[in-house]
Formats: structure tokens, sequence, C-alpha cells
RNA sequence: GCGCACGUGGCGCAACUGGCAGACGCGCCGGACUUAGAAUCCGGUGGGAGACCUUGCAGGUUCAAAUCCUGUCGUGCGCACCA
């Protein structure tokens, strides 16, 4: 078959008859397909997007072919870094290369043949989208979840702009891989951590990868425990925030953040040197090397004492890096017996080490960090675990020195970016009204074109007169505009709502659509995900849902991860290593649904794995095979009786719908092509029958097509009107399987003598346990291993095997 | 360092809740058709001469373990002093 003209013979056809287009009228049997949109960053689809988008679609099909209504709409995620920088280098304008860009892969996803609803399409960089981002923004800014704070951020030298949290891994840049540093910045924040708990109870019910609600809840990192309140010698109080309040009774020391405000004020004049110079070298540690936990810890004795509320006793305090000013209060107690950092910092500066804590099974050796009795702990001893807490927790409540506390590890999503290509906040800075928001009416703020976008840690748009420069829109007066622009993942976090409603423009959505399109039923996408974008689309959607515009809580109900497809040498691709894959070759090759197909067949969908030439070459023969056959059996002639071959035939073409509809619901592709491929082998066996049934042939072949059909729609379009059908296959509802068709009348056991396979029989199904015990132990190899043996056991799993046990 | 996955023929990968390990494919071997090759179709293919042995390694639970438990090694991912 000439793939290539088939191919577009059929995607013009499906053009041309709408038939990937959503059909309001059907909402009730709606299916929200969605896949992550497109980064316009290269001009091509690379294989990571074939493997992404190609399965997910086979599986829409499916889905549609079961009678589901099907919405699997397509855009792109165009603001973002890689364009500017290219611009920087190119002196070619991001709008201009973006537009480009988005051009060559929009022809190009239109080949791949899948069955995106073109009709919803959404560019994020188009003024109608970001108008709506901005829209969300000013929303936030209502509820007061968007803010301006001054705080130390996290910036990219190299990028020249701040970075969330979620985008420095390792300390180190997300997208350019440098350093971080710390800088004081005012920045706007979005204010996730109001949803910390929600965000993190509603992962149960979620039908998600484990490993990624893993990873978020260890993201959202709650931790319950109590604040406890030291008073200094000299009158000033503090809180330590702790999860062990049981060991609060061996408290040796309490620890400040070097930035903790107490540490400059309570320095003794002796010690005030040696402080000064710590704070110094702490500011000038770099992040990584300060979050290191393999680094050797340090600190300085203020010179000062607190008293540990339980007891009187007075404790020194000392300033270490260990401690994190952004977590819980910026200082915690030092217990060395039952912390593993209190210990090494305890025996590197010669501090106490008091055990209030013990094994309650044997011995206990220090540090000992695990639930134990509390001992030299007054009214306490004898507590365990959480009972002490509870009580030593209770008995600080009442003392008014504490109280139970809940804190987690998320912080505030920061969303200024110092970088061009983005959407704009509208925002405005008026000398006398102060920060403003620009009005819903005069939205967008549009995004000029002219502006001089070279990095020099300052946003692009600062340096354009003709942005800058507005009125207040409260009071008239000259103001300026905000000059940093929107992280990227903000237009990103609401997009699966603008989908539905792509062209409203009179809102980002009509939440009465929005609220019968959405959830999104099953999202495919990548797994570096699972704490930025999944994290920020799960806290828009509730932040929207409680300002009234939706009435569901989760953006996503069902989440898969499709795996990383390798080079041929098992290394990740990478232009360095020279074992970029292009997908382009092979599909000019062997057209888009071979490409597919060896992509679905060749790798565990989740697992994904490295390329392979000789894999793609097994797809292309599978598709050979089956034209082929399927031709046969439309020239096929004969009326032999319905006999025993076509009972076999009959039994693996619906043990092949059986197995192919589970495994599609599993996103398990490569098993459910191996059904076919059993499939196609018993229609060849049945083709070597000097007798045949034609007619039964002819269905069987029918089916076939169908149920080829998600896997590689061209080919199955084709051959469906090969065979004298009526467009289109895809309006034909899916195989369903005939259950009688696999009831056999005896089913091969395994018998086992203790546990070792001897032998195989043959048994009818019905037959009673005692017979079968009968017939096992009668049968020629098995009676020469029990005669003059006692039988202590005889098990039978049910259709699989009989286990005798002498 | 901590957490979570994974480890199966020469290769890619299968094995639903513990129940015949190696489905399906690649590769390889053989046969048919061809002057010959390619393509195609058919058959074989974990190891061992064998009883038997085989799911990284060592133990354990069980009538039965790739699957469950403990330890260990290796690979990948995530978090990295979060008190």
């Amino acid at each position: 078959m000439d793939m290539k003209s088939v191919e577009s013979k059929w995607q013009q056809r499906w053009e041309k008859t709408k038939e990937n287009c959503f059909n309001k009228k059907n909402i009730d049997k709606k299916f929200y397909m969605l896949e992550m949109f497109s980064y316009p960053s290269g001009a091509k689809l690379h294989i990571g997007h074939w493997y992404n988008y190609g399965p997910a679609d086979s599986y829409a099909r499916f889905k549609r072919m079961q009678g589901y209504e099907v919405f699997q709409p397509m855009g792109f995620d165009a603001f973002g870094l890689p364009a500017e920088n290219y611009a920087i280098k190119t002196k070619i304008h991001p709008k201009d290369s973006t537009e480009k860009n988005i051009e060559t892969m929009e022809h190009q996803l239109r080949a791949m043949g899948a069955m995106f609803d073109w009709s919803a399409e959404i560019k994020t960089c188009e003024e109608d989208y970001y108008k709506w981002t901005q829209w969300m923004f000013l929303k936030l800014f209502e509820k007061g979840l968007a803010y301006r704070k001054e705080a130390p951020v996290n910036w990219c030298p190299s990028c020249n702009t701040v970075l969330a949290n979620e985008q420095v891994q390792e300390g180190c840049c997300e997208r350019c891989g440098t350093p971080v540093i710390k800088k004081d910045l005012t920045q706007w924040f979005f204010k996730i951590t109001d949803y910390a708990e929600e965000l993190l109870s509603g992962l149960d019910k979620l039908d998600w990868p484990e490993k990624t609600k893993l990873m978020q809840r260890n993201w959202i990192g709650k931790s319950v425990g109590c604040e406890i309140e030291f008073t200094c010698e000299s009158g000033d109080t503090f809180k330590v925030f702790t999860t062990r309040p049981d060991t609060v009774f061996g408290v040796s020391y309490v620890v400040l953040a070097p930035e903790h405000p107490l540490v400059r004020k309570l320095a003794s004049d002796e010690q005030r040197a040696a402080v000064e110079a710590y704070i110094e070298s702490t500011a000038k540690t770099d992040e990584i090397d300060r979050l290191s936990s393999a680094r050797e810890k340090t600190g300085v004795f203020i010179g000062h004492y607190a008293v540990n509320p339980v007891n009187g006793e007075k404790v020194p305090i000392w300033a270490a890096d260990y401690v994190l000013y952004s977590y819980g209060t910026g200082a915690v107690m030092g217990v060395p017996a039952h912390d593993e950092r209190d210990f090494a910092f305890a025996n590197k500066y010669g501090l106490p080490v008091k055990k209030v804590i013990e094994n309650r099974n044997g011995e206990t050796v220090l540090p000992f960090c695990e639930d134990g009795i509390c001992v030299n702990s007054l009214q306490f001893d004898g507590k365990f675990g959480d009972d002490a807490r509870t009580a030593i927790t209770n008995h600080l409540t009442k003392l008014g020195k504490g109280a139970r506390k809940v804190n987690y590890r998320l912080r505030d999503w920061l969303v200024s970016r110092q970088r061009y290509w983005g959407a704009p906040i509208p925002i405005v800075y008026c000398p006398h009204c102060g920060t403003v928001p620009v009005p819903y009416k005069d939205l967008p703020v549009k995004l000029p074109y002219n502006v001089q976008f070279e990095p020099d840690g300052k946003s692009p748009l600062a340096k354009c007169e003709e942005f800058m420069h507005t009125k207040c829109p409260v009071c008239g007066a000259d103001a300026v505009r905000e000059a940093d622009t929107l992280d990227t993942f903000v237009c990103s976090s609401w997009y699966f709502l603008r989908y539905p409603d792509a062209h409203n423009a009179k809102a980002p959505f009509d939440p009465e659509i929005v609220n019968k399109m959405l959830p999104v039923d099953k999202y495919v996408g990548g797994a570096e995900h699972a704490c930025m974008h999944l994290l920020y689309a799960r806290f828009f959607t509730k932040a929207l849902r409680d300002m009234g515009y939706l009435n569901f809580d989760e953006p996503f109900t069902s989440l898969v991860h499709q795996g990383v497809i390798l080079g041929p040498d098992g290394n990740r691709m990478s232009k360095s290593k020279g074992n970029i894959v292009s997908p382009d070759d092979y599909v000019s090759e062997y057209g888009s649904d071979v490409f597919r197909l060896y992509l679905m067949f060749g790798f565990s969908y989740t697992e994904g794995g490295p390329w392979s030439d000789d894999g793609i070459k097994s797809a292309a023969k599978f598709l050979d095979r089956t034209e082929r056959i399927l031709l046969r059996a439309k020239e096929a002639q004969g009326t032999a009786a319905h006999g025993e071959e076509e009972r076999k035939l009959n039994f693996v073409r619906n043990n092949a719908i059986k197995l192919i509809t589970r495994d599609l619901e599993n996103f398990s592709f490569n098993t459910a092509v191996a059904r076919l491929m059993e499939y196609v082998n018993a229609m060849y066996k049945y083709d070597g029958c000097e007798e045949k049934d034609a007619a039964f042939f002819k269905e069987c072949a029918n089916d076939l097509v169908l149920l080829l059909a998600p896997f590689a729609p061209h080919f199955a379009e084709e051959m469906w009107e090969v065979l004298g059908k009526k467009y289109s296959v895809f309006d034909q509802p899916y195989p369903v399987c005939d259950e009688s068709a696999l009831v056999q009348e005896s089913t091969e056991y395994a018998v086992q003598v203790n546990s070792k396979i001897k032998t195989k029989l043959m048994i009818p199904n019905g037959t009673a346990e005692e017979e079968m015990r009968a017939l096992a132990l009668s049968d020629d190899a098995i009676r020469p291993l029990v005669e003059g043996k006692t039988v202590k056991k005889f098990i039978v799993v049910p259709n699989r095997l009989i286990n005798i046990i002498v």
C-alpha cells in the first residue's frame, strides 16, 4: 500500500466531513481526552511528541468507537524562554520564530492523522488567549490570592530571571542548568499555600500514577508538630517548630537561622565579631552548598541564653545555617540525643547530649530518632510516641508556651519573570493610588512588538517607553506599568478550560459549557510536570471553583505518563551524543501509521526504551501481512459448514477482542498489538484450510479492520473501503466479545506431583474434583510417581493446574 | 544521605488478584517457492546428553514465588539539612 497517498487521502476526507470535530449535541456522551499541548521551541515534532500523541490518539479513537463523543483538542504553549533565547542568538523576533514553528508543527500534527479537533485550537501567545490569562491574574488578585512582596528569590544568572521553587532542580536552573543564586526582589506570588491541605488530600481520589501523587505529597510536605516559645534572658521571645515535642526535655541548645533578626540583636559583645563574620560568610555561601546535607555543619554561639519552658533550663543560643529561615519559624531546638543533625552539631561544638527517649525493645544507641519511651522528662516519663507528643503539646498549651502546628514545605508560587516573551502582568503603579489592577475592560495589556529583549537583568518591557507610561485607571495621573511578565506556567494552568469554549470573546469560558465538559477524562503527558504544571493546574481549578466559576474540584480525573524513547544506544537523545532519531525520516519512508504502530508495539508505554530500526520494520511488515490476508478473505470462496477450524478462528477472534479492549483501557498498547498479530496469524492458518466458509472468513476480516482501526487509522479506513464498506470505519462500533465463543468443552491442566510439573491433561469442563483426582492418579505419567505413596493433599486450581502432594 | 520504582532468553518486551515463566515481535536455524537473491509462506528456537536447571544475588513464607517478606548488589527517577 502506498501509505503516503492513502494517508493524505483520508486526512483530507476526515477534514472535509468534520470527522474529528466535537459534536455538542452529544455532550452527555462526552469524553474529554487531553494530551499536554506542544511547546513550539523547535521547528519540528520530535519523537517525544509522537510517543505522547500517537498512542493517546489510538486510545481516543478506541473510545470513540465505543460510542463516546470524544473531544481531543490540540494547541500551543507558545510563550516562554527558549523562543526568547533563540531570538537573542539569531535576532529573529520571538513572535516571528514562534509563529513559524507553530505553522510547521501544526502541519506535522495534522499529518500524524490524530483526531484533533482543530476548530478548538489555542495558542497562548495570542491576544485573545493571554487576555484571559491576565483576567485570571486579576481574579486571583481580587481574591487576595495574588500578592507582591520582597523576598529572597531564586535567580538564574544565565536566563536573567527569577524562577519558581519548582523550577529549581538540584540548585540549578531547570532550563539551562546554571546554578541558581538568591536575590532579594519584590515579586508577584500566587498564594498556592492557601490550598496546601486540599491539594494534598485531593490526591487520594485521583486515578493518577502513585509515583506522581507521592511526588506531589512530598512537595507539599505536610508536617504536624508543635510550636514552642523560648524566652531569652533579654526578655525577647522566639518560637521553634518541632515534630518531636516529646524530646523537648532533651534540648541542650537552640539554633536560629543566621538571617533571624534576633541573632544580631542578642549577640553579646564578646561574640559580636564572630557572629557578624558568620552572617556574612553564610550570605556568601551559594545555595547549593548551603542546602547540601553532606556538608559539615557550621555555626556560632551568639553569647546569649534562652530558657526551656518545660524545665526552666538555661540553654545557649547558636546561629547556624543548617536552619532555614524560610521554613517553620526559622528557629529550632537542638536535641542531639534524638536528631542526627543536632547530634553531629553538638559533637562538633562540644554541646551536651541528653537522652530523654529510650528504645522500647533493647539498647538505645544515640542518636535515637525513632519513637520511644520518655525518660528524664518529669511527669511524662513512661509515655510513648504520639501519646507523649500529645501530652507535652497539651502541657505547653496550658502554660501558654506552645501550640499544635501544621507546617508545609510548599511555598507560594512566584510568577514574575524579568523576560519579554510572556503575558504582561496587568498592574499599574500610581504615585497616588499605589498598586492598581488594570480594569477588565482594558484587557489585554498588549505585549509590544518593538522591544529590546537582550537580557541585562532588567525586564525588557521596562525599557519600552510607550508600554511603560500610562495613566492610572483610578485617578488618571501619570503612572507606570508592571514591567514583568507572567511565568508561562500560568498560561498552561487553565488552557484545558479554554478548549471547550475556545472562541469565547466575552469570557475565558462559559461556566455552563465547561462544567459539562470537564473534568478531563484522560490526561496524557510527561512525568516531568509532576510538581509544576500538574500542581498549578489543580490550584487554578480550586481557586476558580471557590470564585464560583467551576463546580468540580480536580481538573484531571485520570492521568497517564508516557515513558521516554531513548536513542538506539540506550541513552537519552541529545545533539551532543549524536543519537537523535528524527521521526520525519521514518514517517516519510513508512508513513504515520507504521511509525505509530511501532511506538505502540515496541515499548511498554509508561516505560519507553531504546529506539530500534528493526522494530519499525516489523511494524511495516505486520501491516503488509495484514493487507494480504484481508485481500485473501475478500476473494475467498467456499461454503464449508461451520466446523472445528471455524471454531478455532472464532476463538482467537473473540479472545483478541476481549483482551485488546482490556489492554487499551490500561494503555497496554504493546500487548494489544500482540493480540492483533495472533489474530492475523490465525487468519493465515485458516486461509491454509482446503475448505472454507467464505462468509465467516469475510466477517473475521471486517472485525480485524475494526480492531485495527485505532492503531492504524489510515490503513484501516482504506481497507474498510477496499472491503466495500461504508465510510467511515470510525463510525462503526468497536467489536464486542462473544463470550460463548470462548467457552471450551475441555481445559488443559498442568499436573504437578509435589509441585513439579509432570504432565498435562485435557479435562472436560464441569468435571467433579473426585473424578479429576481419579483421572490424574491413573494417568500414565503420574501413576508410577504416586504408586505406593499416600496422597496427602490434592489441590485443584480451576482451569489451571492440579498439584498432588505425596 | 532519605524516599520511590525497576532488574526476566542474543535483543525489545509478556505473564489479570501467588498457580504451566518466556505471549507477541526482532534476530537466528531449517523447509517451500525461485536460475539466484529480495520479498513471501510454513516450521523450529532459554540452558543442559540427561534426571533436571533457569526471572540480578543470598535467605525466608507457601502445596505453589518473576509476583509476598528480609537482606544485598546494580540501574533509573524524585527530594536533598524542611527540624
